[in-house]
DNA sequence: AGACCAGATGTGACCGGTAACATAGCCAGT
DNA sequence: ACTGGCTATGTTACCGGTCACATCTGGTCT
């Protein structure tokens, strides 16, 4: 019941081993009644060749290892999905792992377990990586490409994608400025994000250019990006900040939540108040009012971070770190209102 | 700047490959100096064993393969997560493969591609496989333990893990008849799609249990599960049957895109026209109204996958293939009104 | 002191491929 | 007929582990 080996097969059609491997190969100097006489012992074996001993005699995997937070998150799912398309339109397999978040022993032992398993390149979709310090990661750099995607650790060789967040963060408040809001609170995720940090960054920047004075209390931290988180910072920032008239979320969740809490307390969407999320998630174009939202580019993401590691590995050069943004647009749709004369004074 | 090998350790640490092989693997024999000094050079080397090598001896892999559809789809993305936790848990790696809907090639080439790398269990979500009959796929499930998710192909000795669709389907729109609702549509996905059969059975049961008598006017199918789709065919039942009350959609995201199309009409939910969803995704429970619908438990799916092929492999049994129905309850929130009696009786 | 035993350590084959090189057979050129 | 060169095929080592078994060492028992 076990596998036929290359031996077994060069035995049935009497030949040696090594023109078993040629036809497997498709090498061309196999005479042809050789290679059908392979070729039908094969068949009658149901031999299939072992990936595991090609590795270990070529010293090539064809893997990519890639490890998220969580893989069934919309964001990380995404970037899974176009990470898979490009490796195996370059012939990778890709192995996936999803580490716990803020465990520190998950981190080490997955990374340590890809480098086992000698991935030829490796993915980590972490934001918040606790061993940014620890000796497998800058291992893992020194022995394979390694891309860092939406982190903001500096790890001296490994590239990094991301989105530009402080950009997006900049295009949704500039628009929200330009609709003549004046009173523009933002809901941002969890502050230990680098791309929540970035987000917001780009939120003052706005502000600041438009001369609006920053105010701590339009600025709603959230322990998460969902929408009971939305729903909750909504409720605190009518409460401290009444006179908001307009709200930035960094998150489409955190956005719908939002609304969910606006409408709760009888204020309408837009013409109340105006929300902008960033993602655009798919319902969001249904959603009422259809959200005007900054769309990530996560699928690209993923894809990026595949295509710089197989540019590598056929360089196969130890070039230095790049980073790399890719640009989330404004995508306008309809809760978004534009002040009137009177309210825009307010 | 090759790695180094067992052997290299060996000879740094004055000991036999066999003895550093000891310490590796936590045996007991080994003198605690012996193992200091084999830790040591370790260390010194920044040794890292090799899956590969171990798993060509050792005849394990401790791979699992799955092939989805798409892994971003939310879907699939959740089993895909089910099924990596449930694997690590039991010590192993998933590798992923996803191919295109429809693609004979893509199948067989994954299929076979997993094989080769000797993956010690399979996981096949695929809903409409096109080479059920191929011999590569009997093979297989002979070689290693299978499981199929979410299809209706006979195999013999794979086991099937599925959301219990009629029923499911059966709870929704038994429950709109329960709300005096008498003409209810249904929107549903491609018919080629097995849960989408079995969605309508159990659609058409309810009616036949409330004696309410079949019609095809009232079934609108549509090329896939997405929001444009669900739209269009509301569009289209209410030219064919604007008497309709309630719609049964045969997806979150068909039921909002039909949601939209009936505001877009001037028709309100639930007041005018009730709906009710299948999935439960995220937002589902903010959108306004909140949305009644069927959730799918995916990511015990995908975990039920990969604990069927973790217990088969411990058991390593040839049993012949179980059947496995994951209930998906309804989840009652707004957007079903109870018909008074006037209108019931209209 | 000799025999025996258990635990520590070493030896060599093996897993199933690939790579490098060796060999055999055949034809052309002189 | 002899040599060179090309192609088809075979031989052997090797990749880096594990496994089965051999050997060595020191202590205990009689």
């Amino acid at each position: 019941m076990k596998g036929a080996t290359i031996r077994d097969v060069a035995r049935r059609a009497r030949v040696s081993h090594q023109t078993v491997s040629r036809v497997i190969n498709g090498q061309e100097n196999v005479t042809a009644a050789t290679r059908e006489r392979v070729l039908d012992a094969i068949r009658e074996l149901e031999y299939v060749p072992s990936a595991v001993a090609r590795s270990l005699s070529s010293n090539r995997t064809h893997t990519l290892g890639m490890v998220t937070t969580d893989v069934s998150d919309h964001f990380f799912s995404e970037a899974v999905a176009g990470a898979e398309a490009e490796a195996r339109k370059r012939g990778y397999f890709l192995i996936i792992g999803s580490i716990e978040e803020g465990s520190e022993d998950d981190e080490r032992t997955y990374l340590r377990l890809m480098l086992e398993r000698r991935v030829e390149g490796l993915i980590v979709a972490v934001p918040r990586l606790r061993i940014a310090d620890d000796d497998i990661l800058a291992d893992a750099v020194v022995r394979i490409p390694t891309v860092l995607v939406a982190s903001d650790i500096e790890l001296a060789g490994a590239d990094h994608v991301d989105i530009d967040n402080r950009r997006g963060g900049h295009e949704a408040t500039g628009y929200l400025v330009a609709q003549r809001h004046r009173v523009i609170a933002t809901i941002t995720g969890p502050l230990d994000w680098p791309s929540a940090r970035a987000r917001l960054d780009g939120y003052r920047d706005a502000l600041r250019e438009a001369g609006i004075a920053a105010d701590r209390a339009l600025v709603e931290p959230c322990v998460d990006w969902g929408l009971e988180s939305g729903r909750r910072a909504a409720d605190r920032l009518l409460s401290s900040a009444p006179t908001l008239t307009a709200i930035f979320a960094q998150s489409d969740l955190l956005a719908l939540g939002a609304i969910a809490a606006l409408r709760a307390r009888g204020l309408r969407v837009p013409e109340d108040v105006s929300v902008v999320g960033f993602d655009d998630i798919p319902v969001s174009s249904v959603f009422d009012p259809p959200l005007t939202t900054v769309r990530q580019p996560m699928r690209e993401v993923g894809e990026l971070a595949a295509r710089l590691i197989g540019d590598r590995a056929a360089s196969s050069r130890r070039a230095k770190g790049t980073r790399h943004m890719l640009r989330a647009p404004l995508v306008i749709r309809g809760s978004v209102a534009r002040l009137d004369g009177a309210r825009a004074r307010a």
